[in-house]
DNA sequence: AAGCGTTTGTGAAAATATTCACAAATTTAG
DNA sequence: CTAAATTTGTGAATATTTTCACAAACGCTT
């Protein structure tokens, strides 16, 4: 689960690492080659002493009086991330939402590549315009198998997630981003990500108003 | 930005009690009325001592050697986080994700309304199958005013969103959902909630590989 | 090459958040 | 009605996360 040998990077450094890759990619977009702990901090939000406390869990980067390389700095937190290569992903319940995911062409560039989109009525949906290819539940596990898939995105009605989580990590799946509004019962080693959008508005809602 | 007397509620809590209401929903269905903190905190996948904390933030709520009325914390849960009446929210950007969203017909149930949809090309996307109306980013600053709209959802391409947001801002909104992948600049008494899928999978990356 | 200005890296301190431990309240069984 | 069994609510103890404060390191200018 956790890197050996290495110290324990909390969840919230990984997540904030994530954001920082994002603004570096930019700053690079804009042949811009090094960069302070301030203004890197600024644009992704944050204080300048989180950024350099996040980076000091895993090394020391930068250059004292100067700032950061910015290339060198994105390969060290890709390394970290272990977002080097392409990693297969695939998505179960290619309704509207699910489509949508599988439609978008940005997760490329960030590392991932939805191979395959699986659902229970995959004939109503392949005459979609989409490059992957919509299989029947029946092919998941020789499909995870065989791929060696181990993370899947999770869009099926709730009702349906439990019991699709369920063949996911039978078939040896370890990580599932959950779109559905329900809370999995996962083993431990299991890890899942819940995208719950009407917690999200929720959220706003309390926090905006008075 | 707080509610005025009351003592402040950690951010963390707000989000766990939004889970804690849509578990009670759950009980609720199966006509089971009261619950102890520590099945409500396992079907939330929390620690018993940890509900009980949040809730008492704000009341107490529970009979001892009993549990907590389902149907009365439920009440109690809604009242704190604001969302007993229905709450207009729009979405500007309707592409592959604003349109699967603008479809979606969950929120309604959880508080939330999408009352209208805007985009830089409406004209284009007026043939969807939806039932809010699509309108041209022209008619936003008026739409907001008029039906004083607070929150937006907004699934612009990344170059676009901070133009929009300002907008947005400008017109009186002052929570935004973001899907793009970019940290939008706001002032402070503007709340953003980033929703970025390409970050939640390279966390699951991450915490899954050893 | 010396001095100045800048910016990092990091222990220590402060702030937050979680968990523990147990008294108090209440139900249930007898 | 009493005693045993539950389960809450919460102060105190831990653990985690963020922020502070500043010495050390480096580039740049002269
Ligand atoms: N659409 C949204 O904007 C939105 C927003 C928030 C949450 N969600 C959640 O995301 C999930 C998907 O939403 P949606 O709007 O795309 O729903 P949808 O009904 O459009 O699509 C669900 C898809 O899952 C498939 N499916 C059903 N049971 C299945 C099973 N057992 N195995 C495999 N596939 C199965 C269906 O055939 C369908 O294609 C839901 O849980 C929903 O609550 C969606
Ligand atoms: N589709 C996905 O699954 C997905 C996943 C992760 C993130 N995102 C992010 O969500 C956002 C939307 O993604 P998408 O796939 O729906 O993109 P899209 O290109 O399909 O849709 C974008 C829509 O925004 C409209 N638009 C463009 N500029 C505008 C402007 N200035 N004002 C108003 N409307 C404008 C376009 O007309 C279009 O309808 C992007 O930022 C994307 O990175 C999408």
């Amino acid at each position: 689960m956790k890197k050996a040998g290495r110290p324990v990077i909390p969840r919230k450094t990984i997540y904030r690492l994530s954001i920082y890759l994002r603004c570096l990619a930019r700053l690079r977009e804009n042949d811009i080659g090094t960069v302070s702990s301030e203004a890197l901090a600024k644009a992704a939000g944050v204080k300048p002493t989180q950024l350099r406390k996040d980076l000091a869990y895993f090394g020391t980067f930068g250059t004292r009086g100067l700032g950061y390389d910015v290339k060198e700095l994105s390969v060290k937190i890709s390394d970290e991330l272990g977002t080097t290569s392409l990693q297969p992903v695939i998505l179960v319940g290619v309704g509207n939402l699910g489509l949508a995911l599988v439609s978008y062409r940005g997760f490329e560039k960030e590392g991932f590549e939805i191979v395959a989109a699986f659902d229970a009525e995959p004939n109503r949906k392949r005459d979609k315009q989409i490059k992957q290819p919509i299989l029947g539940m029946d092919a998941l596990p020789g499909f995870i198998r065989e791929h060696a898939v181990k993370m899947a995105i999770l869009s099926v009605p709730a009702a349906a997630a439990q019991a699709v989580a369920n063949q996911l990590i039978e078939s040896g799946v370890t990580g599932i981003l959950n779109f559905s509004p329900i809370v999995l019962a996962v083993p431990e080693d299991v890890m899942v990500n819940n995208v719950n959008l009407a917690i999200e508005l929720e959220n706003l809602s309390y926090f905006i108003h008075g």
